[in-house]
DNA sequence: GTCTATACCCAGATAGAC
DNA sequence: GTCTATCTGGGTATAGAC
C-alpha cells in the first residue's frame, strides 16, 4: 500500500503487506505439500522466505491460521483455473474427455492442490474436517451431478457415479502424490507432462468403451 | 520369556516381552495411520496401550525404531494374508479378477497397510525412503511383472502396466484412505465391505470390455 | 523390566524497543 | 511493521532406584 520512498526505519528491503503475504503464502504452500503440519515449523517456512517468525506471526497471528489461508490460496488459483477452462459449476462443465484433462492438468501444474487434502485428508483433526466441509464435499458433490448429468444426458451409460469419480481422480492424485515411489520403483516421472498427458489417454480410452456399452454396476 | 510365579517385584500384571511388543505395536499401527509421524507422541501411545513411556523405550529404543518395527509388524500380516491366498510372488499369482478382490480385501482388512504409505509417502523424508526402498519398490514392480506376464499369456491386451496398475490400486487405496471425507459429502461408508465389493465389481466390469478388446495406449 | 524424576531441546507465541 | 529476546509447553530420551 504505502510506498513511499521516505527513508526507512529499517535497512531491509521494503515489501507491501500484500506482498510479504503472497511470498509466505507460495513458500507455505510448498512445505505444507512436502510435510504435515506438525512436520513444518514457523522457523522453516521464515527461513525459506525471509520473513522473520515474528513477522509470519504478525501478519497471520498463528501457525493454524495461516495454514488455513495457505489452502484458501491454493485452491483459488486452482478455481480460477477451472474457471476459465471450464466454466463455473457442474452445470457449465463440457465434455468429459476435456473435464478429464483440464482436472489432470490442474493437479500436475498445482501439486499442492493434490498433496495438502492428501496428506491431511487422510488423517483424523481439525484440517481434515475443515477441508473436508470448506472444499472436498463440494467439489465430490458436483463432480457426483456431473457424472449423472452425463449419464442423464446419454453421454454416459448409467454407472454409479463415485465409482466412476474414483476411477478418474483417484489415479492422477496418486501419481502426482507419489511420484517418488515411482520413480524409485520404475524410473519413471509420473509428474511429468507427458506421462500424465499419456495416463489421460489410457484413461480416457477405457472410457470410450464403456460409453459404447451398457451398464457398469 | 520367564513366565514364574514367583512373587513379583511390581503388581501391575506381567507380560511377556513379546506380548508387550504385540500389544505397542498394535496401538502404535493404530495411531501412525491415523496422524503423521510427528503428530504421533510416545505419550499418546503410551495412554493407549497401559505401556509406560520409558518402557516404550526400553522395548523399542527410539520412537523411530519404534516406527520401523510397526511398519514391519503391518506389512508382515498383509503378506502372509497374499500368501495364504495367492501364494508368493508375482509368478504364482493367480488370474486378475481373484488378484484383484485379494487386493481389495487386504486394504479393507488392513487399513494401515494403506495409511501409512499414503500418510509418509506423499511426504518427503526418511521415511517415505526407507519405505520406497523396503517395500514400495518391490510391491510396485511385482505387480508391474504380473500385468506383464497377464499381457504375455494373452490374458490381457497390451495396456501399459504401469496405468493399468495405478487405476486398479489407486482407487481403493483412496476409499480406504479418505473415507471421512466420502462419508461427509455422500453419506457412504467407502470401507464398508459391501462398498468395496461393489466398486471391485465397477472396476473388474470396465476390465472385461478391455480384455476383448485391442490395446489400451 | 518397571517405575519416577528429570535433562534437554525445539516449537509456537509474546513483549517491547525501535 | 520489523526486530531481538524471552516465555512456556510438550516432546524425546536418559538416570537411576527398586
Amino acid at each position: 500500500m504505502s510506498d513511499d520512498p521516505k527513508p526507512a526505519r529499517s535497512v531491509t528491503p521494503r515489501r507491501t503487506k500484500d506482498e510479504t503475504r503472497s511470498l509466505v503464502l507460495e513458500v507455505a504452500a510448498r512445505r505444507f505439500s512436502r510435510a504435515s503440519y506438525e512436520a513444518v515449523s514457523l522457523d522453516d517456512i521464515a527461513a525459506e522466505s525471509g520473513v522473520r517468525k515474528a513477522n509470519l506471526l504478525y501478519h497471520f497471528t498463528s501457525k493454524e491460521q495461516l495454514w488455513y489461508d495457505t489452502v484458501d490460496h491454493v485452491f483459488a488459483e486452482v478455481e480460477r483455473f477451472y474457471a476459465e477452462r471450464e466454466g463455473d459449476g457442474p452445470d457449465s462443465w463440457g465434455g468429459l474427455e476435456r473435464f478429464v484433462r483440464t482436472y489432470f492438468e490442474a493437479c500436475r501444474l498445482n501439486p499442492a492442490y493434490v498433496l495438502i487434502p492428501l496428506i491431511e485428508g487422510a488423517t483424523a483433526n481439525w484440517r481434515s474436517e475443515w477441508l473436508a466441509d470448506r472444499y472436498l464435499k463440494r467439489h465430490v458433490h458436483d463432480f457426483d451431478l456431473y457424472v449423472r448429468r452425463l449419464i442423464a444426458e446419454g453421454a454416459l451409460p448409467p454407472i454409479e457415479p463415485v465409482h466412476l469419480q474414483n476411477m478418474l481422480t483417484g489415479g492422477v492424485q496418486h501419481f502426482v502424490a507419489n511420484a517418488a515411489v515411482w520413480e524409485r520403483a520404475l524410473g519413471v516421472d509420473t509428474r511429468d507432462q507427458a506421462f500424465i498427458d499419456g495416463y489421460a489417454n489410457s484413461v480416457l480410452g477405457l472410457l470410450e468403451r464403456v460409453k459404447g456399452d451398457r451398464a457398469g454396476a
